[in-house]
RNA sequence: UGGGGUGUCGCCAAGUGGUAAGGCAACGGACUCUGACUCCGUCAUCCGUAGGUUCGAAUCCUACCACCCCAGCCA
């Protein structure tokens, strides 16, 4: 067996292509066989080298390696042409001075049969002759096509008469001012698969349409072989947009921050947002792969994501909202060394060391003076246990002038440490970090880019649906000191807040940059929804 | 109204003549120094609709309905 994945370098790769990534090279392999990377680049117009450096770092990243088996289809262009005045012989191609608008209205409709051009029955000599003076350079962009000679009362719009080759002239990334006719999709993909002795050419549903011209083509010519193409629905995930067309305009319009953005649906967009290469691979088993157009639940990308983060992320402490807690029966000048698992069920991952001392920072959210019904968090004289440390009790609110919770007066109980309170219970449990000791750092809370779960169809534009609070950056967040020295794209779970990874690009060693990943599941929020 | 596809639980998705897997979500409950994780339980008499064939159909036949794709010198 022997497969491709065949990635236009005009725009970087998303979560749709690591469906069939996943397919192609995954297939592959279960059966033996190899997947090839090629790059369709048959449209310089629109492809860059920027692109194609982004493919292949992303196909990597993600799991996937094609050794030396990297092609573009523009390895083939001189075998291509080759190919094409083989069919100009067989009386098989033509060359058709049809402007745009005219092959437009030659064409026919859906439901008309199209007419034939004015030239399908030029001489096999006069157009191998205007092929040649095409390549040559001797006319003007668009002033002639060759055509594939089929037939122009198919039903199949596909069949009539199909572009194989047009003048454009444009420099190329690969083959540089080598060519000014550049063969089209439908003609160089079938070739290129069968020249790369590709057994199953995976497609999306579009392609359907366009297999009777794949196999026509190599029907025509003597090839090394003819592959089969099969089709499968594309991926499609709810509150997102998969277009490559809209994705590029989100960059180009600065609505996002690069395609590399956290809240994009790009392979380097869920890296910076912390998603793992194994996640998205079990994602892309999970859905399957079948011919029904679907769309799927962001939940159960998350689930995945959730699924292989609580594995293989250390815990750790960190203060989003900080208020400061005083602990007024524990000395000034005291400190004691607390020592945390980094994972509860992963001994391997050894453990951490927090300093407990008379000042700490709880979360403003874990305290309340008026708790709603079922809240286990501190409140005022009531008391809560104090992550990997004490249990404390709150004796005092302190505001400032305009009323605002300035700080909390609490004491401690010395007898829990390690050990539960005697002759009561007490059933929450808070996250702090002390005061003094804790590292400064910026996190980035994401959340969906749209609120609409289908942007596509929803009333007037998809962008009028981006969601306002899909970024919201804290700063003057207190880190517990273990993370000191985290490196780029180290992942930690905050404990009761979520997944977070340091930032691969803005992060530093004295300024940490720490992006959410996904929360943890929070049947608390929803139920006081 | 031409051609090509697809319709199984809120969302994915098995099943292709023998009487509806699984996952996600949801909802109960257990456990818990993360309201997390984990664990247990509930969740389609019904497979787009209507007929028909058959001892027996989601699976076969007929008709109908809905949705998606195709009229780029894009891929």
């Amino acid at each position: 067996m022997q497969t491709r994945f065949p990635p236009e370098p005009n725009g970087y790769l998303h979560i749709g292509h690591a469906k069939s990534i996943c397919l192609n090279f995954g297939t592959a392999r279960e059966f033996s066989g190899l997947c090839n990377l090629r790059f369709d680049d048959t449209n310089p117009a629109k492809e860059d080298m920027e692109y194609v450096d982004s493919i292949r770092e992303s196909i990597r990243w993600l799991g996937f390696d094609w050794d030396d088996r990297e092609h573009y289809a523009s390895d083939y262009f001189d075998q291509l042409y080759a190919y094409a005045e083989a069919l100009i012989r067989q009386g098989k191609a033509y060359v058709c001075s049809l402007t745009q608008e005219q092959a437009r209205e030659y064409r026919g409709t859906l439901t008309e049969p199209g007419k034939d051009s004015p030239d399908r029955n030029r001489s096999i000599e006069e157009n191998l002759g205007l092929f040649t003076r095409m390549k040559a350079g001797e006319f003007a962009d668009g002033a002639y096509t060759l055509r594939a000679r089929i037939d122009m009362a198919s039903p199949n719009m596909n069949m009539r008469d199909p572009v194989i080759y047009r003048i454009r002239r444009q420099h190329h990334h690969q083959t540089g001012d080598k060519w000014c006719i550049y063969p089209m999709y439908d003609y160089t993909h079938c070739i290129s698969d069968a020249l790369e002795q590709i057994t199953h050419s995976l497609c999306t549903l579009e392609f359907e349409d366009h297999r009777p011209l794949y196999d026509w083509v190599l029907d025509q010519l003597e090839v090394p072989c003819h592959p089969q193409q099969i089709e499968f629905a594309r991926l499609n995930i709810n509150y997102t947009v998969m277009s490559k067309r809209k994705l590029k305009q989100l960059v180009d319009e600065k609505l996002v921050n690069g395609w590399d953005d956290p809240r994009m649906p790009t392979l380097d967009g869920m890296r910076r947002r912390g998603y793992t290469p194994a996640s998205i691979r079990n994602f892309c088993e999970m859905v399957g792969v079948t011919r029904s157009n679907s769309v799927v639940d962001v939940s159960m990308l998350e689930h995945s994501l959730r699924d292989d983060l609580d594995k293989n992320s250390p815990r750790a402490m960190c203060v989003l909202r900080p208020l400061k807690v005083v602990i007024e029966n524990y000395p000034e000048d005291k400190t004691e060394i607390m020592t945390l698992p980094r994972h509860p069920k992963d001994d391997s991952m050894g453990s951490r060391e927090i300093p407990f001392a008379r000042e700490i920072y709880i979360d403003r959210n874990d305290f309340e003076e008026v708790p709603p019904p079922g809240f286990k968090r501190l409140v005022t004289g009531g008391e809560v246990r104090l992550r990997g440390s004490y249990v404390i009790r709150c004796n005092e609110v302190i505001k400032d002038s305009s009323g605002a919770i300035n700080e909390l007066r609490c004491t401690l109980d010395a007898a829990t440490l390690g050990a539960n309170p005697e002759g009561r219970k007490v059933k929450g449990v808070i996250h702090w970090v002390p005061a003094a000791a804790a590292l400064d750092v910026e996190v980035r809370l994401y959340d969906r880019l749209f609120t609409h779960e289908d942007p596509d169809s929803a009333e007037g534009d998809y962008r009028d649906y981006i969601n306002p609070e899909s970024l919201v950056v804290m700063t003057g967040c207190k880190a517990e000191p273990s993370l000191a020295g985290a490196a780029p794209e180290d992942r930690f779970q905050f404990e009761r807040e979520g997944y977070f990874c340091v930032d691969r690009k803005d992060a530093s060693t004295d300024n940490l940059v720490l992006n959410l990943t996904v929360g943890l599941r929070d049947t608390w929020a929803k139920q006081n929804k």
